[in-house]
DNA sequence: TCCTTTGCAGTACGGCCGTACTATAAAGGA
DNA sequence: TCCTTTATAGTACGGCCGTACTGCAAAGGA
């Protein structure tokens, strides 16, 4: 077996600028032959590894999501293992409000193929779904820790409160890509709500949170 | 000026038949041969109507700005002009809540247009934004005058919590055209999120709103 | 040393794309 | 009546698409 080459390597190196071209672009600016040039490598080398656009996009999209996972754990790990709930949680929700160019990145092709998979089977998968729930697993986890040291009411319901959060986080993320909101104000809203969970009684908009931009 | 056509009424036509598309197979599928074939008129007339691809594109964004617009004037002319604010949030946040085809319809074009003005210069344009903050000062105002009548805490944030609303309704009609959530179970969770708002201090998940299916 | 496999480039093909151009039927205005 | 304008179809063109096929340099195994 001659000439060996880090398959795993290439084909990161290929979903990478497939990554890219997409950010300018869309996915529908991802062809082979835009991918290979951004790759620096021939159409038929794209071809030679992925076989298919299908499977490229396959790869892509789970390209996305390990990505996803990746900061994920970077983010639990930066925060501490036990840390309380509240700050594992405002951490968590960090991860999908995008402040660097990576992180933009990131998030910008996670909606795109979230909304091609509404309309292209072929993207429809269950591990499409596995991000989505396993920040909501994570969240609803957290809330009941909180619930059972006494931190939020007994009246929250972990599931619904993970639900909501979850949607805020990505619709946050959403919202900073389209302008509407600074990765700023979406902190501060993550903040908000997190004092209307755990503070309900408080003034909640007075006290929020150890401040704006450690959310990251 | 002989032949006289209604040219509003066939640029509709056209632009429901790109609606139509673009649900199966996505905006990518919304070519000229593709509408003109749905519309059952030749390649050229979609032209002649609209010049260019660039324009039918903002004339299909603006088509659906103005169904989501008539959608929302609905629910709140069907709630009642001068309905309690709980309520009149609750209809328009159904609004984007999809139970029907026409509604899947509408909601998927709106994120997908959402979704390509991220990347697409052409479509990234102030009148996008338009609906996203009507809906922000809907909703603002409404919880205004729930404020103003004691009907929430003085602690809520009516900016926020519209945000969180908005961002919440938009997020569970995405999950709903994916298949996380089905329209019953977002009802509830905007239940759930409205009974957190309006009665804070009782046990939340027990009570909330008339029922499930009257959100529409 | 030589052969086989691997990694890669180049080219070619059929198809769809947006768009420009031409033709034409019909209908109101002169 | 005839002419001009409008609404429509058809066709043609250059370009990009995914993909299949051919060719070839290089490197490990025999």
């Amino acid at each position: 077996m001659p000439r060996k080459v880090d398959h795993g390597q290439r084909r990161r190196e290929i979903t990478a600028a497939l990554a890219r071209i997409t950010v300018k672009g869309g996915l529908e600016a991802a062809t082979f032959r835009q991918v290979a040039a951004e790759a620096g490598v021939s159409v038929n080398l794209v071809q030679y590894y992925f076989g298919s656009k299908d499977e490229l996009l396959l790869a892509a999209q789970r390209h996305v999501a390990e990505r996803v996972g990746r900061r994920f754990r970077a983010a639990r790990l930066a925060v501490g293992e036990d840390a309380p709930p509240r700050d594992t949680i405002r951490a968590g929700l960090g991860v999908f409000l995008p402040r660097d160019a990576e992180s933009r990145e990131t998030t910008l092709l996670f909606v795109a193929f979230f909304v091609a998979a509404l309309t292209n089977p072929t993207l429809y998968r269950p591990e499409a779904r596995e991000v989505p729930d396993r920040l909501h697993g994570f969240l609803a986890e957290q809330i009941r820790r909180a619930r059972a040291a006494g931190e939020v009411s007994h009246g929250v319901d972990p599931e619904r409160e993970a639900t909501i959060l979850a949607l805020l986080a990505a619709g946050l993320g959403q919202s900073i890509l389209g302008g509407i909101h600074t990765p700023d104000a979406a902190a501060d809203l993550v903040d908000y709500a997190l004092a209307r969970l755990f503070d309900p009684d408080a003034s909640a908009a007075s006290r929020h949170g150890p401040g704006l931009t450690n959310i990251h």
